[in-house]
DNA sequence: AGCCGCTATAAAATCGGTTGACGATAGGGT
DNA sequence: ACCCTATCGTCAACCGATTTTATAGCGGCT
């Protein structure tokens, strides 16, 4: 054992009594092993155990050009969006033995073309990025490509690039939501639309237009409201809040509130209280993601739920399939999956009196 | 360039005219630099930069037996207490150049382990567990101080351990919150205390028993409901909705409660709402932690503020300050950080009327 | 002339593991 | 007798850096 009390393979080789390539070979059951006699490989595995040999992965990745790291490149960490994506998509690489490399953009395309160098530099074998709806810079997203590294963007879909995204039908989904409402009889329904830069704002818009559309439903634009851009996370609820006020004061009137996403919701639950509006007895809202907190509030909220934790391990098990095929030296397989949404009936909702 | 499309050192040498280790030593400013004329220097920095070098930093971890990267072991990624932390100290580690590799152990003892080990084995220089109050198995952290590398944890204090860690001023916070509760005038205040096993529980117990005395004030055990053990963070609130119907139904009247944390407080919210009772014009309520929905409820929560994010760049500081130490061959130094409480007033709670 | 010290650079060892080439022996086929 | 193949291992190169040691020229001092 070295003076660093670490054992390395050519202890065990001492050990043992074999040679240090015989000792690797054994222990990796490399093909070349087939060739040695079982009561070799028995000493030397002894050996190693009692040794408590662990070979170095670092050593290891160096020869083998094999990292056995991801990198997850996350751009808001302490978006309630991202957390569970992060989840899924962990344990999906725990199961398949890859560790993560963590990086927090904070929403700063500097900050993430900084730690995307840093992660490439570590040799990671795959990237996965968990985009929230902050994500506009469509740019970053071409380095990405670039970088001949298999990439997976999770929780966000792009039209015009040729990366591999795994993302939620926001189209049905948000169709589902209004349809929800349109069932529980509701006609005059406010709208609190996403920020127009996100292509998940066009998506639940479209999922709405069609579903109204295919009932005979107005969409009145004096019930239609549109967030701003921002790249604060907590603008959402503050934004909430703000738009349905002024929906309240001016615009016409509405029995229901459908929301971006929910936390723009529970901005909307903020001001309908404050105008002293009981939900659901007078306003029902609904929200979208599932977030946490959207079955926590008073009343719970009435959401579209995003599979999240599903769409990490998807993400995962896709930039584990890339990685192989780069092994093989097959073509990184681009692939888009949209996964669909699942109505969640809460509290927030009810029947038109 | 090699096939691979990588540029090494070599490439670097050949491309300047000098040898690899000539590169090395200017690269790094070493020692022996200082005889290395400017235009050699220069010569090698325009190649370098020429041919787009980046020093592979596995072979230089190998080398050095430095990885610079930290490993961060979260006990439940989920939890909202515990991204704020990870956000701080994924930032100021981020600072330092060091990167943070994730574990998440989902309140798995033995996850936890095999993840350890994974960690230890990667060479990371230094750990981080963030341990939210889930966490009660002490045997884990034993493992931790017997595997001589930096550790903070981040989150929890432990009495008889000698690991460092960072963790809020409980007794403090929690003498705020009741002082806050007594100045407005309630003085019937029921307790929604944490589960037993947790130390924070009880630091924060005896910080309202403290203030309770210096006042006067009865603590009425009819008043007070204890939350049962269980690893499900979410668990939290629905305690919170049970304990608080209980309360209200056989426990003495209170116009004021007090919860172990938001989301218990959260459900109380829920209870009350339920029970018909109005918040805070019937019963005032505060949390703790500061979470991101206690901000976001309805109504916005009163709460002790645990400064998470410090608390997070914080334990970085600390694992650095450590890994520092290590290298210089000093002992590693243990320190028990109690950082305080900030009390953060909102809409649940009022003076008594 | 001999030795020291300074400058400028290169060679070689090292980190710890993997792997392709090769050696040695034994048995089987022609 | 000769070649071939299967079996059991080892050697040495290699991954890409860092670092210690070596080399070589030159000026100065005794």
């Amino acid at each position: 054992m070295g003076r660093t009390g670490v054992v390395t393979i050519r202890d065990v080789a001492r050990e043992s009594g074999y040679s240090a390539s015989t000792v690797s070979i054994v222990l990796n059951g490399a093909p070349l092993s087939r060739y040695i006699p079982g009561e070799t490989k028995a000493r030397i595995e002894t050996a190693a155990k009692r040794l408590g040999y662990r070979p170095n992965p670092l050593a290891r990745s160096l020869r083998s050009q094999r990292s056995n790291i991801v990198g997850v490149m996350v751009f808001d960490i302490t978006d309630p969006f991202c957390t569970p994506i992060l989840r899924g998509l962990e344990n999906a690489l725990y199961q398949a033995n890859y560790l993560s490399l963590l990086a927090d953009a904070h929403n700063e395309a500097h900050r993430f073309e900084r730690y995307l160098e840093m992660l490439l530099d570590r040799r990671v074998e795959g990237l996965v990025v968990i985009a929230n709806w902050l994500v506009t810079d469509i740019k970053l997203l071409s380095d990405l490509t670039e970088c001949h590294v298999p990439a997976v963007i999770a929780g966000r879909s792009f039209e015009n690039d040729s990366v591999s995204t795994v993302s939620v039908d926001n189209e049905g989904g948000a169709g589902m939501a209004l349809e929800h409402l349109y069932r529980l009889g509701h006609r005059e329904i406010a709208f609190l639309r996403g920020p127009k830069a996100l292509s998940s704002s066009g998506q639940r818009w479209k999922g709405i237009r069609i579903f109204a559309q295919s009932v005979g439903l107005q969409l009145a634009p004096k019930r239609i409201a549109e967030l701003p851009e921002s790249l604060d996370p907590n603008s959402g609820f503050e934004a909430g809040v703000q738009l349905t006020t002024e929906l309240l004061r001016q615009g016409k009137p509405f029995t229901a509130l459908m929301a971006y996403d929910d936390v723009t919701a529970l901005g909307a639950l903020r001001a309908l209280k404050k105008k002293g509006l009981r939900v659901p007895e007078d306003c029902s809202v609904v929200g979208f993601d599932d977030v946490a907190q959207a079955s926590l509030s008073v009343p719970s909220l009435t959401t579209v739920r995003q599979p999240m934790e599903a769409m990490g391990s998807l993400s995962a098990g896709m930039v584990l399939e890339a990685i192989k095929a780069v092994d093989q030296k097959k073509d990184i397989p681009v692939m888009r999956k949209k996964i669909p949404a699942e109505l969640v009936v809460r509290e927030s909702t009810r029947a038109l009196m």
